[in-house]
DNA sequence: GCCGTTTTCGGCCCGACTGTTTTCAGTCG
């Protein structure tokens, strides 16, 4: 799976230098398309290339058949060394400026030799823009103001703060009398786990009323446009809301096209214009320009023979198949999430006691809460000796006494040593009810090492579960190298889950990967990580992130009702049964 | 470069906006 990645990364590379090269643009999009739906497949493509069935792959005809076979055997493709030699590669970047195509990126590198977004802005500051064909003051003006901007650039924002925002922003909004319905859109509704910029979708007949009241919210600190369809604000954080208001008979089409994804919506579009019908953000229209649907999304999607797709799958992987043959997935609700299993207290390097993230859990509507502070080795987070592991598992024995039935499970979050050996000795391993193991330490190691640490750790009778298995942090730090697919055969092979980390700089597995564990038979457990009460709102974030990998409840083993769970955790360590059975406080 | 129960050639997602043009190209979401 790790190569299907690896040929899409190049045939979208391909893309970009294509676009350099103003290529036709059909062209561009046929590698683009391909890109795509090799990552939604769920066969390896080695595999496929072997069985001579690369052009089975949609989108994917003789020619590119060829090169990815030529790519997957030597791994090289000619072809694409060339189009290096012919296009100035670092010249991509001048794709993300607001302004600039494909036919304007083309013009300034061949005309100008501009590749960098400091060029463009120093040739826009000596006004060499202007002159050129296609370009003229005004484009000038804007690319000199765009690649300043861009210089010092603002990453995309975490889901877990745009998130918080939008929602604080439609609750004030919704009573508005003006306000008919009110929804996220974009990348913030299907729960991306960056997002490019906070859209709201408003319907309202009084799109004037609306902007009035959005633009003097308390927590607006200055109005960035006022018009009565885009009225935008920037918080007092900076952050900036955009609101898009439409008529209430628009509602259904506006949010379906404000939420995307692009390519969700260019596929949508095909399957309309194969009626020869068109789909717009106004509506789903007939040959006769008769309007078929609009006022709901149930309705477009139903017109074209779809059953309605939840926001988080619309990326074009495969849900528009699933949705016409009636077999998208259930996908887990928040309100199915019985239980938090990774929950950092102010043993280790949490900030609140066990009692209060208790009654934090049960007034949540939890059964369970597994505490899992850091082990030994992890000195900066405050590790536990064996001594505090002892003591811990005493005050949980009286704790479970004082909140049963609510069940305190004793955990450990248990470094994954550089050797793939575990942070404790056996007696006390032997303590806890439920294990997460995680890398916490080296992470500089190759690739093999990397993989054969974590499947040593996994193949540990002790551990339960497979802590944020890739190390990532958005924006900043990569996964660690690490080779994910024997380690998920391995987790599925062993019982033990993988975590999806609801961090919101971790959701770690991410989507992509979620996919793929359930597909390999693995089991997830989405955790909230939380260090303060305040976090155990995290496990939202995870909960989406399982939604965007396809995980209904049977996925996410604490979806299950307790007395499920402990029988899970005793499959591999017969000895907690007895402890549990014998203990009044427990169901 | 892909694709085909009207097609092996001529299509390929849609509408709005802006600025550069003088009827439209380029870009964006």
């Amino acid at each position: 799976m790790r190569r299907n990645e690896e040929v899409a990364l190049l045939l979208d590379n391909i893309a970009e230098l294509l676009m350099l090269k103003n290529e036709n643009a059909y062209r561009i999009r046929a590698y683009t398309t391909a890109a795509q739906n090799i990552r939604a497949l769920s066969e390896d493509i080695e595999e496929i290339a072997r069985q001579g069935r690369l052009d089975d792959i949609p989108g994917v005809g003789k020619a590119l058949a060829a090169k990815i076979q030529e790519y997957l055997e030597t791994g090289r493709l000619r072809y694409y060394e060339q189009l290096k030699q012919e296009v100035p590669v670092a010249a991509v970047e001048l794709l993300e400026v607001p302004g600039i195509g494909p036919a304007r990126a083309h013009t300034l590198y061949a005309s100008l030799g501009v590749t960098t977004i400091p060029q463009l802005l120093e040739a826009a500051q000596q006004h060499k823009l202007r002159d050129l064909p296609g370009f003229g003051p005004k484009v000038e003006e804007r690319l000199a103001r765009e690649a300043a901007r861009l210089a010092q650039r603002t990453r995309r924002l975490l889901l877990g703060v745009a998130l918080p925002i939008a929602e604080e922003v439609i609750a004030l909004l919704r009573s508005h009398p003006g306000v008919e319905a009110i929804e996220p859109a974009g990348s913030l509704r299907r729960m991306k786990e960056t997002i490019g910029d906070i859209d709201i979708l408003v319907a309202s007949r009084r799109p004037e009323a609306v902007t009035e009241a959005f633009t003097h919210l308390p927590l607006v600190r200055e109005v960035l446009a006022t018009g009565t369809t885009r009225p935008s604000i920037l918080t007092r954080d900076g952050l900036q809301v955009d609101l898009r208001i439409v008529g209430p008979d628009e509602w259904g089409s506006a949010l379906q096209y404000f939420t995307g994804s692009k390519e969700h919506n260019i596929a949508l579009r095909g399957l309309a214009q194969e009626q020869g019908w068109k789909l717009s953000e106004y509506g789903l229209f007939g040959r006769d320009g008769r309007r078929l649907a609009g006022r709901t999304e149930e309705e477009i999607y139903h017109a074209l023979g779809l059953d309605w797709i939840p926001p988080e799958l619309r990326e074009n992987r495969g849900e528009i198949e699933a949705a016409r043959e009636h077999r998208l997935p259930r996908l887990v609700e928040f309100t199915e999430i019985h239980g938090d299993l990774h929950v950092h207290t102010d043993w280790s390097d949490g900030h609140d006691p066990p009692e209060r993230l208790v009654e934090a859990a049960i007034s949540r509507g939890y059964q369970y809460i597994a505490f899992a502070d850091h082990s030994q080795s992890l000195g900066v987070a405050r590790g536990l000796s064996p001594e505090q592991v002892r003591r811990q598992h005493q005050l949980i024995e009286e704790l479970n006494q004082r909140y049963a039935p609510f069940l305190i499970l004793h955990g450990a979050e248990v470094n994954i040593l550089p050797d793939g050996t575990l942070d404790y000795p056996e007696e006390v391993l032997e303590l806890f009810d439920i294990v997460t193991a995680s890398v916490h330490s080296a992470f500089d190691l190759p690739r093999e090492r990397m993989t054969a640490r974590v499947l040593r750790a996994i193949q540990h009778p002790a551990v339960d579960i497979l802590g944020h298995p890739t190390g990532r942090l958005l924006p900043s730090r990569a996964p660690y190298e690490i080779d994910l697919e024997p380690v998920l055969k391995a987790a599925a092979e062993h019982g033990v889950a993988v975590e999806i980390n609801g961090q919101p700089d971790r959701l770690d597995l991410d989507d992509i990967w979620s996919r793929r564990a359930i597909d390999l038979g693995a089991i997830l457990a989405t955790n909230s990580d939380a260090h303060s009460i305040r976090q155990l709102e995290n496990m939202r974030y995870a909960v989406a992130t399982a939604r965007r990998g396809w995980a209904e409840a049977q996925h996410v083993i604490n979806s299950r009702e307790l007395a499920d769970v402990l029988t899970w955790l005793e499959r591999r360590a017969p000895a907690r049964r007895h402890r549990w059975r014998t203990s009044g406080a427990r169901r």
